[in-house]
DNA sequence: ATGGTAGTCCGACGGACGTCGGACTACAGT
DNA sequence: ACTGTAGTCCGACGTCCGTCGGACTACCAT
């Protein structure tokens, strides 16, 4: 059986292209803007992004192997984070600055999950 | 005879995603940190990028329509801006932290304009 | 054990992307 | 007018990307 443990590239490893090119697709981002927002750890499941399961398996890949979040196996599911800690440490700002740019931009787009009071 | 006038988009239809994609190459990001680093319009032919001329004018105009850089004539040359105001107002901190990670990350893989004396 | 739930893996397919050479246009200088 | 320089346009080619369905695995609960 596999180990059950999925890669990650070590800090070091992480190429600010490699993470501008997973940033520049909306569900990508959209992923990224909600675990930025939850600022916890969540499932796969928690973030409905319109496209089919492999798809979304597919997304989650390469945002981990680019090294923007981490992926752990809990029980029947997968927790996701962002690396914060690395990315804000390698490229300072840039992870504010897309999830900010993201937040203004879905609001052009209609409010989805921004709740107008 | 066409006007000699290149098409830009107006900051409003300036798209987030689109941005980070344009971002999101390696002739494309060195285009855009030569830029932030002259901090002034330079010519297409002053900055090198070891693919051929058809590809220059392509990474150019991705970067032109993804309302990154702004391109006037100018006699028998063509020069290239950063459009700072308009991505500072939109995407705050984004340039500047894709630029400063460049210049980081361009360190690592060799110094190419840093002489070692 | 059985079933359900969460996610993975494996082709496959169409479209977009980076790249190129080569012919072309626009301008400046002589 | 001629030449050189700077950049553009036009296929073309191979590759990568996003997407999907469907079969599969891992785990939990009953």
């Amino acid at each position: 059986m596999t180990a059950r443990v999925l890669e990650h590239p070590p800090a070091e490893e992480i190429r600010l292209e490699e993470v501008l090119h997973a940033l520049a697709d909306p569900a990508r981002l959209e992923i990224v803007r909600f675990l930025a927002a939850a600022g916890a750890e969540v499932p796969c499941s928690a973030i409905d992004l319109a496209v089919s399961k492999s798809t979304t398996t597919h997304h989650y890949r390469v945002l981990r192997e680019a090294g923007v979040i981490t992926q752990v196996y809990r029980g029947t599911s997968k927790l996701n984070g962002l690396r914060r800690a690395d990315l804000d440490r390698l490229f300072p700002g840039l992870l504010d600055s897309v999830v900010n740019a993201a937040e203004g931009q879905r609001a052009d787009t209609g409010p989805a999950t921004a709740p107008t009071p």
